[in-house]
DNA sequence: TAAAAATACTCCATAGGTATTTTAT
DNA sequence: ATAAAATACCTATGGAGTATTTTTA
């Protein structure tokens, strides 16, 4: 497990919107969406709800 | 990228023997000689003495 | 229909491997 | 002569980008 996913993931959670957090990460839309989807595959749960919007953290989260 | 390189780091400084370091990593000496000496790059600094043998850690290190 | 997230590629940096050479005991 | 470290060269993985397509509010 990567600090860079950690830093993606609490900028996430802290932005509860990815391309906002993307933004402050100088980093893509996409790459971010990936990562975070990565980690949760990673870890076997999912960390935020994408729906309803905005995101939310999951329990897990 | 960090933690990685740093675990390596520590397991060769409580050997103080690359080859029997790279044995307990799971990787080959090459590849840790190679990322040790990078992360002198990085640092800058000398972290062991290669010589006399065995190796000794530096002040830095 | 406008925003946010996810997918589909393509690219490239780098960590790692094997083979080999150099260095030091 | 032997063991350890360094170098050369190659490959593969995965992180990131742009473009585009879903999705949902």
């Amino acid at each position: 497990m990567e600090l860079r996913v950690l830093n993606y993931f609490v900028a996430t959670a802290q932005e509860l919107n990815m391309t906002r957090a993307a933004q402050k990460l100088l980093v893509s839309q996409p790459a971010l969406s990936r990562q975070i989807a990565d980690l949760e595959d990673e870890l076997g749960v999912k960390l935020f709800n994408r729906r309803p919007r905005p995101l939310t953290l999951t329990s897990a989260g």
